[in-house]
DNA sequence: TCTGGGGTCCTAGGACCC
DNA sequence: TCTGGGGTCCTAGGACCC
């Protein structure tokens, strides 16, 4: 048996969290750039507010006081998620954290606990008290069954957020009623097909020729249909799988119309990219970077290009990733577009630790030049932008809006200003 | 005026090999 | 009229997830 763990209204929750005098209010969190709404209370919910909606759009009910609005503090989510994973450490052996927020319990081998409701509400409660978010739990013998109870737990007062579905009576009752849509692993395009050939529930699914559908859609579908029938397909990594690729983009907050913001940017980018590697311990042997205008504006100009640089031997080094996405950035800028967005992508990784140089090439990653990123890192750590390369720009105008930031409540950072 | 960021996996098709 | 069979690797694009 599974169980999902998935914390309610996540960000939203966090927010409040420090903010009790929010409990029962409609609360929304934002995007980067203060664009569009990510989550939402359940008062918000209830006001109708539908997820990803750009903000200018609900202005109005913040401006009339009816709702709550922030920008989003990842670092601040960050480390309420940390908590809530320990916790659910200490409960179960076997923990996948699945995402910021949710997070899978093999209940393989805990045997301690055989009424799993109980179990469910223990979790649930424990979590509540020692984080202080709520959160849903869902209990099945596949992830996607665990899943689908997760969002009965979320969905039905009745439930008090937990949902058992060790019963097949249950199982197909919930299953018989509940939309295509809501099956994880099904998204917008696959359901309308899917609609289009008059399966519309869970059970239409499940019931469908499981062959056909593999053909027809993909083998990830035919893995869905058969784990909606509780036949396990997918498996269980405690330890997160390497990354296979690090990326670093962001919408600025005016247009870009110059080379030279954009070269800043480009920068950052790189710059923040190489360290996420490094944090990773990985190396990248391909560096791509895009940049694009709105391509939702009517009345503009469009324009995006992409560009890939492939190295000789990987590296991590911030210093020749960062002078790769310039030129590559020389190679595909265009003048007379508002920009709107830029990006730097690391492919190729592979780890550190079995780094093979080129024969034909100087060695670029020497252990000098490893030090001297090590040093870096550790510097950047301890002062948030304690150093940074020059032409990251000091300024940067262009950087994302963050206008209703909460307060670090957790976390700190050493201003370089208070350290002089 | 105004719409995020960071990932994964799968498939089809092309290029190439013997 | 008429031109094989069996592979691998890479890439782009599409779908999905949070």
């Amino acid at each position: 048996m599974y169980a999902l763990v998935d914390c309610n209204s996540f960000y939203a929750s966090c927010e409040r969290l420090f903010r009790p005098d929010l409990e029962g209010k409609a609360v929304v969190v934002l995007s980067n750039n203060d664009g569009c709404v990510v989550a939402r209370s359940a008062e918000a919910k209830a006001l109708g507010i539908k997820m990803a909606v750009p903000f200018f759009e609900v202005r109005e009910l913040y401006e009339r006081g009816e709702l709550h609005v922030f920008s989003s503090n990842y670092a601040f989510y960050g480390d309420i998620s940390a908590r809530v994973m320990m916790t659910l450490e200490e409960m179960a052996p076997e923990v996948e954290v699945y995402s910021i927020d949710e997070a899978f319990l093999n209940l393989r081998g805990m045997v301690t606990e055989p009424d799993l409701n109980a179990l469910g509400h223990k979790i649930k409660q424990r979590i509540k008290r020692w984080v202080g978010v709520p959160v849903g739990v869902g209990i099945a013998e596949t992830k996607t069954l665990a899943k689908l109870a997760n969002y009965a737990a979320k969905h039905f007062a009745k439930t008090q957020g937990v949902v058992v579905l060790s019963d097949p009576r249950w199982r197909e009752r919930l299953l018989a009623i509940t939309d295509v849509s809501e099956v994880w692993g099904v998204g917008r395009r696959h359901a309308e097909k899917l609609r289009a050939e008059n399966i519309l529930t869970a059970a239409d699914l499940a019931d469908s020729d499981a062959e056909t559908m593999r053909r027809r859609y993909s083998v990830t579908l035919e893995r869905t249909i058969l784990e909606l029938r509780g036949i396990s397909c997918l498996g269980f990594d405690e330890q997160p799988e390497p990354k296979q690729q690090v990326l670093c983009s962001r919408t600025f907050s005016t247009r870009i119309t110059t080379l030279q913001p954009l070269q800043e940017a480009i920068r950052e980018y790189a710059v923040r990219a190489a360290e996420k590697l490094r944090i990773e311990h990985r190396l990248t042997r391909s560096v791509s970077i895009y940049i694009r205008t709105n391509p939702n504006a009517r009345f503009e100009a469009k324009y995006a290009n992409g560009a890939t640089y492939t190295l000789p031997s990987p590296t991590n080094d911030s210093r020749l990733i960062m002078k790769i996405a310039l030129q590559l950035l020389q190679g595909i800028y265009r003048e007379g577009y508002r920009y709107m967005k830029a990006g730097v992508v690391l492919n190729d990784l592979q780890p550190e630790d079995n780094y093979q140089a080129d024969l034909f090439t100087p060695d670029c990653g020497s252990p000098k030049a490893l030090s001297l990123m090590q040093a870096l890192d550790r510097i950047n750590r301890r002062y948030h932008r304690g150093l940074t390369f020059a032409g990251q720009g000091r300024q940067q105008h262009w950087a994302m809006q963050r206008n209703y930031l909460s307060p670090r409540y957790t976390t700190s950072w050493n201003d370089l200003k208070k350290v002089r």
